[in-house]
DNA sequence: GTCTATACAGCGATAGAC
DNA sequence: GTCTATCGCTGTATAGAC
C-alpha cells in the first residue's frame, strides 16, 4: 500500500511517477512526453495509450497528488493529537517534498496557471481549497483548546499558511537550502503559539 | 523618467516591456519570441537584432526588473519614515504587480529555476538576496526604534517575509483575488508590530 | 500494450536583401 | 533596423503493424 510514494508497479503508475517528478522539478511547460518516455524506456506512442494527451496526463497527476495529500492529512489527524502538532506535521509534508529538490506540484502549477488547460486549472484550485479547509479546521480546534492564538478569521490564517509555506518552498529551492524553508516554517508556527494566559 | 513602468519608447525597451509582461503571466517557458514579435508587429528576426537570444533577453529582463525594484526600495526609504511604514509600502509593491494579474518576475522564474540558463539563475538569486538584505536592515532599524518585535535573527524574518509574500501572490493569482493577498500581507505585518511594553 | 513511421505545428536562430 | 526566407530541432499527436 501507499505504493504511490515509493514507485508504482503498473505502467500507468510509472508514467505518473516520472511525469510527477518532472513537473515538480521543471514545470508543466518544461517537460515533454519524450522526457517521460525516455525515462521509462518507452516511446511517446505508448504514453498516448495510457493517457490521451498531455492535458489528461496533467489532470491525472493533480488528482493523484491531491488524493495522496488528503490521505496524508487524515494520517496526521489520526497520529497527531493536538493542533500545534498537526501544524508541525503539515509543514513537515512540505519539507519532505523540498528535500527531494521538488516544488509542491500544485505550487508549481499555480505559477503556470494561465497556460494550463481548464481541467487542470480546476483541479489546482481544488487542491488549495482542500488544504485551506483542513488548516482552518485545525486552527479553530487549536484555539478552542487554548493551544493556538491569532487574530481574525481562521480562514485568513489558513490561507496565509498555505501561501507562506508554498512561497518558502519556491524561494528555498533555487538556493538548494532546505534549512531556509525550515526556518520560515518554524517561525510561522511559533507565531501561532498561544501565549500563556496573563 | 521611470518610463520603464509606463512603456518604453525605443524598440529594445518595448521588447522588454512586452516580454516582461508575458513572462510574468505565462512564465519563461510559456512565452516565445513569436509572441513578443506579434505584440509589437515585428518579426522574430528583428528581435534577434536587439537581443542575441532568449537567454540574453531573459537576463536583461531580470536586470531591468531588479534595478527598478531597487529604485522602488530607495524611494520607500526616502518617503516612509518608520520601519512599519516601509514594510507596508514594500508589501504594496507586490500588491501592485498582482493587480495587473502578474506574478513577481523573479517569483515566476524561481518556479522555473531548474530550466533556466545559468546567467538567468544567477540574476534571480541576486534579486532575492537584495530583497532580503534590504528587509533585514529595515527590520533591525524597526527593532531599534521599538516599533517592531520578533524573535530570532532579522535575516530569518526577512527571508520569511519574502517567501510569504511571493507565496501569497502565487496562490492569489489563480483565484484572481487581490484581497486574498492583502489579507495575508496585513496579517504578516501585524505579527511584527511591537506590543506595547507592559 | 508497445512498436515504427510519420504528420504537422511551433520553436529559436541565421543569412542575406533592403 | 527590419524584412523574407529558411534551416534544424523539438513538440504533441495519430495510423497501423506486431
Amino acid at each position: 500500500m501507499n505504493r504511490a510514494q515509493s514507485g508504482s508497479a503498473d505502467t500507468a503508475g510509472q508514467i505518473l511517477d516520472a511525469a510527477e517528478r518532472l513537473v515538480q522539478v521543471n514545470g508543466f511547460n518544461g517537460f515533454s512526453y519524450a522526457d517521460v518516455a525516455a525515462e521509462l524506456s518507452l516511446t511517446t506512442a505508448a504514453l498516448h495509450y495510457h493517457f490521451s494527451g498531455k492535458a489528461a496526463l496533467g489532470r491525472a497527476l493533480i488528482d493523484r497528488y491531491a488524493a495522496r495529500f488528503g490521505a496524508a492529512l487524515e494520517r496526521i489527524d489520526r497520529e497527531q493529537p493536538t493542533a500545534p502538532e498537526k501544524l508541525r506535521a503539515y509543514a513537515t509534508l512540505y519539507g519532505e517534498v523540498l528535500r527531494e529538490d521538488r516544488m509542491c506540484l500544485c505550487g508549481m502549477l499555480a505559477a503556470e496557471y494561465q497556460t494550463l488547460p481548464e481541467p487542470m486549472q480546476e483541479a489546482v484550485i481544488g487542491f488549495f481549497d482542500a488544504n485551506e479547509t483542513w488548516l482552518a479546521w485545525v486552527l479553530k480546534s487549536g484555539v478552542e483548546a487554548g493551544l493556538l492564538s491569532f487574530t481574525g478569521p481562521a480562514e485568513d490564517t489558513a490561507r496565509m499558511l498555505v501561501g507562506a509555506l508554498e512561497g518558502a518552498m519556491l524561494i528555498a529551492r533555487p538556493y538548494r537550502d532546505v534549512a531556509r524553508f525550515q526556518a520560515t516554517a518554524q517561525q510561522l508556527l511559533a507565531t501561532l503559539a498561544a501565549r500563556p494566559a496573563g
